[in-house]
RNA sequence: GCCGUCGUAGCUCAGUCGGUAGAGCGUGUGACUGUUAAUCACAAGGUCAACGGUUCGAUCCCGUUCGACGGCGCCA
């Protein structure tokens, strides 16, 4: 025997007047004397189940009659065009049997955004936190898929580790054994040690910044997507991120589009995004902020508000690149044909959403980035196996970091980072 | 780290010019054979975040703490 059909495939080739059984739980229930309307949902969507007394045995019917919001159900019936119920069809119940019933379910009408966030292991239940992990599930997919086709090897660093590759960012501290260790915050440089034996190499891991930001751009902990690769400039690198970013994008609106829509993003919107994004340098950015009246100097680094005046009204990535020196970071290399500035470029989301990848050519001259970590003040000891790379078959090479609820945010237009994340880490939530 | 807003029923909120509190939703009971976040009737449900101060009297005024949310900086 066949299992039976999910609702989304129901409503898709309507069998009417066959039997269906659907295993879900209960959306929603009117009841009206003798006529009891269930809305159930599974996984793929929703339909009504109408329960009739006396078309089922009588305990059945009392059954649904009583079950509330979020019961586990299994009903058999057959299926029925009717304008009236929502969706155009519904299953007229023969059988009404509950599985696991519910307590009174904390989340009803209106709700504060602490209440959902303290249930968030229920909340997820919603059709939007489920339209949302599909579209991020087709985001990964379609990274993989491309990175596959474009030979990247991934790879699997390590999340605990005694390197503070950023310097100034702020770890996560925890003891390992009679010493202390950090959560990742990043995987580059275990992947700039790989390059040298598989050339391209990406690594998709949790990245954890211990940052007291409260934005709607910033988890403690996210999906961060790697990639490094040898024997590649910056403007090289610069190439495979438009593509991947694109292959992303494409890979969902291959597959959901409908979840698009549920959103409120309209999916013609991602269909422009195509290579090659426009690539803009940092002095000119600054350049054209001021003559949109934002008071800034060659040096200051573009805050939330740049870069959302910067790119409000683009509908594709942008690349920012060549910031100043001072305020990037060490491993950076200097561009010999404007040396104030480093050979990297930031990709800002369109419509205001943001970076959504960092990325450089790696300095390779070993004495150069001795000489920036001296003069940021970082400890050398633990970068010693990182100078190695450099002193046994240096090569040019070029990496960057995505942060995959970055992209999902863009994709979904979400207002909040977290609700990329079924269980969002930020400064003041660790729980559920 | 900095700035701001908020905390009253299970939930969303109103309210008390300082005299111990109300609505809607949800829940319970009952009615209803075509509902669309159904409707109608009745009922239960409160240490007004915590602690301290002022006061005859504080949920309300003042202070401290805790919690939550929003924004900045920093980043992906």
């Amino acid at each position: 025997m066949s299992p039976p059909r999910k609702i989304g495939r129901i409503l898709a080739s309507p069998a009417v007047g066959q039997e269906e059984t659907v295993q879900g739980w209960v959306y929603r229930t009117r009841s009206s004397g003798a006529i009891v309307y269930a809305v159930v949902r599974d996984s793929t969507g929703i339909i009504q189940v109408t329960v009739k007394k006396g078309n089922l045995p009588e305990e059945e019917f009392e059954a649904a009659k009583a079950a509330p919001v979020e019961s586990s159900v299994i009903v058999t019936g057959k299926l029925f065009e009717d304008k009236r119920a929502p969706g155009g069809f519904e299953i007229k119940a023969s059988g009404f049997k509950l599985v696991g019933g519910a307590m009174p379910f904390p989340i009803t009408e209106y709700q504060s955004e602490e209440l959902l966030l303290d249930n968030r292991h229920l909340w997820i239940r919603s059709r939007e936190q489920a339209a949302v992990m599909k579209v991020k599930a087709s985001v990964l997919e379609g990274a993989r898929a491309w990175l596959k086709a474009n030979d990247f090897i991934e790879v699997t660093p390590p999340i605990l580790t005694q390197n503070a590759c950023e310097g100034g960012v702020t770890l996560f501290k925890l003891k390992y054994f009679d010493r202390e260790a950090y959560l990742s915050q990043s995987a580059q440089m275990y992947l700039e040690a790989l390059i040298f034996s598989l050339d391209r190499v990406y690594s998709l891991t949790p990245s954890f910044r211990a940052e007291k930001s409260r934005t709607t751009r910033h988890l403690t902990e996210y999906w961060h997507l790697e990639l490094e690769e040898a024997w590649t400039d910056n403007a090289g690198n610069m190439e495979v991120q438009e593509n991947l970013v694109t292959a992303m994008v494409e890979q969902v609106l291959q597959d959901r589009q409908e979840e698009l829509r549920l959103l409120g993003r309209d999916p013609a919107d991602l269909r422009e995004v195509r290579p090659p994004f426009k690539r803009v340098r940092y002095s000119q950015a600054i350049e054209a902020l001021r003559a949109q009246g934002l008071d800034l100097s060659f040096g200051s680094d573009l805050g939330a508000v740049e870069e959302r005046a910067f790119t409000a009204n683009e509908k594709v990535p942008v690349f920012v690149t060549n910031f100043p020196k001072e305020i990037k970071a060490f491993y950076m290399k200097e561009d010999p044909e404007e040396p104030s500035t480093v050979k990297c470029a930031d990709m800002l989301a369109p419509e205001g959403y943001g970076e959504i990848i960092g990325g450089s050519e790696r300095e390779t001259d070993l004495d150069k980035l001795v000489e920036r970590l001296q003069a940021l003040e970082i400890p050398m000891e633990a970068y010693q196996w990182y100078l190695d790379l450099r002193r046994f078959g240096s090569v040019p090479h070029s990496g960057f970091g995505l942060g995959i609820e970055r992209v999902v945010r863009w994709v979904c237009r979400l207002e909040h980072i977290r609700d990329a994340v079924p269980f969002p880490r930020t400064v003041a939530r660790c729980y559920p």
